[in-house]
DNA sequence: CATTTTTCATTTGTCTGACATTTAAAAGTC
DNA sequence: GACTTTTAAATGTCAGACAAATGAAAAATG
């Protein structure tokens, strides 16, 4: 806090906490403010921006919003710049993603493309790296993916589980992050599809390609069978997406 | 609003705004507020979950920090269900990806990899969609790079730019999102590079090798140059670990 | 003296009430 | 009818107060 003046503008037509909150994430973003290092109290900040508490507050919650800050009661409590975690920023990114795609403001075609795409990164990498847990995890719900009588909805978290040890084989946590919003945006959508006994059977041949591949080390086969995937991901979608527009909003 | 109860638990050991801003957000993402549906005024909420207006007021600066809301004065005025815009989500992004790296919970290698991958699938779709716009970008920053007396922070900031346009030719605004996060996120560290000449050459060879091979339509070809490039990225960037470990911290 | 208990100051969490400012719509005026 | 003024509603901000949590110092206790 030695350097950081730290100062707002009363006259300006934006709202104070906004200022104040952007002048405190700047210092933190600059390192200016180091992790765990504890903020002004309150009342130290209302006098030093010339502002009134509540309004200070409101700052202040707009930055733990971002998982910037935390804060503690008490004595010798306060509030303290966050150590972002895993956690935090896998929640920070779906509520994002899962935002843009239901807004409409990304289409379905579009986030699937990204997806796949991302998808066979981490596959050539996971052809590279994976391990003998990850596969047995794959293997695992391929095999529960055959069972008669799965509903829908245990046949989409299955295949989530599978996608997901995938992208872990690649044992990039970056990755994984990215990977996880992607996968999650478009879960709402995958809810709604009804998965025939043929279109069962034909994931269950792409994963089992898919697998073989990784276990083989064989990066570019499980990238051409990802893609042949979200072939028919983005077919089985679109056949949603008719009947909705078919039957009505909704 | 109808089917939409969104009770808080007053004896929880949660804040009440936290809890508030969570109903509300559940509200949102669940569909039950749409986009540009006006909430309740903040009187009308402080009455339906039985606080003061400060506390609805922080709840709603939570969710405005995260661009779900956005607020307007005056009559007929008051919280509305925010559109997510690219740029809102760009800069969520990015906030938290630099956060992510600058608190070393993730490790340069980790987060370059991650880029390069990416990339690497952003290519394959750039060299069968990029438009002449693109290349002609992507070539007019390679003829930057070789000018002399060119400053490191101009040579990074047209890496950046020949990047982009690889990224954007490939035509998906979902990834090019993801990777302007991971790039944003990097570039504190890559301005901390000093860029010999002899790096420069290699560089820009590079860059010419992924752009001919853009050109050329061979996705391929690009991917095996880009790899050769974050190799050459890594090591730079190790150099200047290095360097900093020696000469202490900063 | 050591240990436990109590007190106390600090800090965040919350409430009440008020006023300022902005804004659109209603009312009034020419 | 077009323009101006008024008004009501909503957010933005402030001031002061009390509640609750919490750690540390002070006091009591063995």
């Amino acid at each position: 806090m030695k350097n950081a003046p730290m100062q707002i503008d009363p006259n300006s037509n934006v709202d104070l906490s906004a200022q104040i909150a952007q002048a405190i994430r700047d210092a933190i973003m600059g390192g200016e403010l180091i992790v765990d290092e504890r903020l002004p109290s309150e009342s130290e900040l209302a006098d030093h921006f010339a502002v009134s508490r509540p309004t200070v507050r409101e700052a202040l919650k707009r930055l733990a919003a971002q998982s910037l800050i935390r804060t503690q009661r008490g004595a010798s409590g306060g509030a303290f710049v966050n150590r972002l975690s895993y956690p935090e920023a896998y929640s920070q990114h779906i509520t994002t993603a899962t935002l843009l795609l239901s807004m409409n403001a990304v289409s379905f075609e579009t986030a699937c493309e990204a997806r796949y795409a991302m998808e066979r990164a981490c596959a050539a990498l996971s052809a590279r790296r994976r391990t003998a847990d990850h596969l047995a995890t794959m293997r695992a719900e391929i095999f529960r993916q055959q069972q008669p009588g799965l509903t829908d909805e245990a046949f989409c978290a299955s295949d989530v589980a599978f996608h997901r040890a995938l992208v872990d084989g690649a044992g990039n946590p970056v990755l994984s992050y990215q990977l996880a919003g992607a996968v999650e945006a478009m879960q709402p959508l995958m809810n709604m599809i009804t998965f025939s006994a043929r279109s069962r059977e034909a994931i269950v041949k792409l994963h089992t390609d898919i697998t073989d591949a990784i276990e083989a080390g064989d990066g570019p086969a499980a990238s051409t069978a990802l893609t042949a995937l979200e072939c028919e991901t983005l077919t089985l979608a679109q056949t949603v997406f008719a009947e909705r527009a078919r039957t009505g909003k909704r």
